[in-house]
This record gives C-alpha cells, structure tokens and sequence, in this order.
DNA sequence: TTTACTGTACCATCTGGACGGTACAGTAAT
DNA sequence: ATTACTGTACCGTCCAGATGGTACAGTAAA
C-alpha cells in the first residue's frame, strides 16, 4: 500500500530526470535526489538500473491497459480510444518517455511495450469494418505521440489539437 | 572527398553501435571499435561526442531534405514523399536511429530535426487539397517510423507494408 | 509489560570500472 | 611540410552496485 506510493514517487522522479536531462543521464543517484531518496533507498525498491526501467515501463503499459479496459465497449473502439488519449494529463502523457528511456537502455526491455502495442493494433483492427483506415489513425495518434516525445513535434498546440480532433472524428466513420 | 567518406564510415559505425547496443552505450570508444579507427582518429574528425551526434543528425536531415528535394513537383508532393520513403534501403532507415541517440544525450541537439520536420509538413499540407486529411497521411508514416526505430511495430513485415502502401493509395487523391 | 527478535524501509560510504577528453610522439602518404 | 591519422598514456568524473549500519514498527514469548 504505502510502499506502491513510494515506488510510484521514485518512478515519477525518474520520468521527471529524463524530461529534463535526456535518458543518458537517468542514473539511479539523479533519481534518488528528484524523489528526495537516498540512493540505496532507490535501490531497495528498485534493485537495479534495469529493474527501474522494467518498473517505469510496466507502469506505463499498465496504466494504458487500464485505459483500454475502461473503454466503452459498445461503441466505435477506436473512436473512444482516442477520445481518452485526448483527455489524457500531462503527467500521464510524460509517462511515455519510458519508451525512449528503457530504449536508450537496452532495446530488449521494450518487449512487454511490442507485446502491448500489438494487443491494441490487433483490438483496433478486428474491432472495426474498415481496419486499414482504423490502422491508419491509430497510426498518425501515434506518430503525434513519439514526435511529442522527442520533442520534434513541429505544429503548434493548437494545430495538434485540430488534427487529433480530426483523427477523432474520422474515427467514428470506421 | 577522401575525408568525407571517412566522416560517413565513422557515422556509419556509430549508427551500427546505436542499434545493436542502445543509444546509452554510444561511446567514442565503442565508435571507434566498430569503425576500425583508433579513439583518437574518431577524436580528429568529431571533437566531442556532441559533435559527433550533431553530425549524425545533420547526415540524417541532409539526405531526407536531398530526397525531399528530388521529388517531382509536378505531382502530388505527399504521394511522392511517400513513394520515396517507401523505396529507402536499410541502411537509409537506420539514420533514423540518430534521433533515438540525439534525444538521449540531450534533447537540444534535436532542434534541426524540429525544424526539418517543420519544413516537411508545412510543404505537404500547403501543398494538398486536404491539408488534414495529407497531415493525418504524413503522420501515420511517421508512427511507422518511430514503432521501427524503437523496435516496436508490432504489425508483420507484410501487414506493414501493406498499411504503407495503402497510405501511398489515399495519398494521391488528397 | 518488559524483553527479544524480525522485517521493512531506508541512509552514508566505498569501490571498481567506464567514459569523455587531453596530450603527445610517431608514421605514412601527398 | 601538411594532412590524416595511430597508439599510448593519462586525468577527472560519473556511475552501478555492494556493504554495513540506523530507525522503527510489529509480534510474541516470558
């Protein structure tokens, strides 16, 4: 119970280091000092570098996973889909540089994040009548996500904001 | 000429060390391992790991704004985009690897990519019909882009291919 | 209800290795 | 003589992980 919470601190922590310093300086001391741990604290949670990762990005996938099942399944799959991607918070959006993170790392980490990714491509697609067009704004929502990420993402709010309204829209017709 | 080629072997390996070892362990040493050259002689061509990542994502920008600009105006601009995006090699594909390796170190030396992504979709939707609908096009192939970098696309070579060319379809009537 | 013990949650410190970068002497082609 | 390196040696710093210890809450036998 309160050992989640910390765990949950020191993963947030550490999404906060790679926002602001770039996944090559995620080391477990700079975690420590943004959670306010010392490093052994971190590493009685965590008890390695790669166990981190591990955590930062199953809590992403869970989170997401939690999201999916949330869905309303009576209706258009895709459509609600990014319906609660658009509402999503800022927090919960930074939670995908574990992505970048744990790639930085070890590319082998990402497996649980293919195996994921796989999961909602395969719901979206068999969910609809016109699974190329659902793929395709699937895709471009994931698109705007990673340049998000990188922090390469050219348009402006309000722009982004015009063309995931569409993706919406469009999504109601597949 | 004889040292640009030199620069590019260079680049060339640390692309290779990118991808078979994660962007953390993108050393000087390791570049130098990979590219036959001694630390030092990586040392004289890039005077710091910095500078090196920089030339990475230049050679990475300069080769996509070359394609960029071979592209037959007299056409549908996106429909071309797409269709030379589509016939890149390999290795080509693997540039792409320098922003995963860009954004680890720090994501300011990522401001060229931005304004290179800028440029790329300020053209293509000034140059449709459909501004929206070439966006959402654009943006899906960029999702594909991404999912392959991290080594994450989950859909099957063929699958892939076959959302890539359906992409190249839509993009001639927008 | 005191005492003894256990498990949880940390902290402070140390070590060994990796890494970026410098310096410089030598070499070989042009 | 200049360019383009190689090779070696080295320095300072960063970092993962290990270790040993502290604090404290709970538990349970005496």
């Amino acid at each position: 119970m309160r050992s989640n919470n910390k765990k949950e601190h020191i993963l947030e922590a550490a999404l906060q280091v790679v926002e602001e310093n770039g996944a090559n300086h995620l080391t477990i001391d700079a975690v420590a000092a943004y959670a306010n741990f010392s490093k052994g604290g971190v590493l009685y949670h965590f008890p390695s570098k790669k166990a981190l990762l591990s955590g930062m990005l199953d809590h992403l996938i869970q989170a997401n996973e939690k999201r999916m099942n949330a869905l309303d399944n009576s209706d258009n799959l895709l459509s609600a889909f990014l319906h609660k991607e658009n509402q999503m918070s800022a927090a919960e959006r930074r939670a995908s540089l574990a992505l970048l993170a744990a790639a930085a790392e070890d590319p082998e980490l990402l497996t649980p994040a293919k195996d994921y990714m796989k999961r909602v491509v395969d719901e979206i697609s068999q969910s609809s009548q016109k699974p190329m067009e659902a793929l395709t704004l699937l895709l471009a929502r994931e698109g705007i996500r990673f340049l998000d990420i990188l922090e390469i993402n050219p348009m402006s709010t309000k722009q982004t904001q015009e063309v995931v309204d569409q993706l919406s829209q469009r999504a109601q017709e597949v």
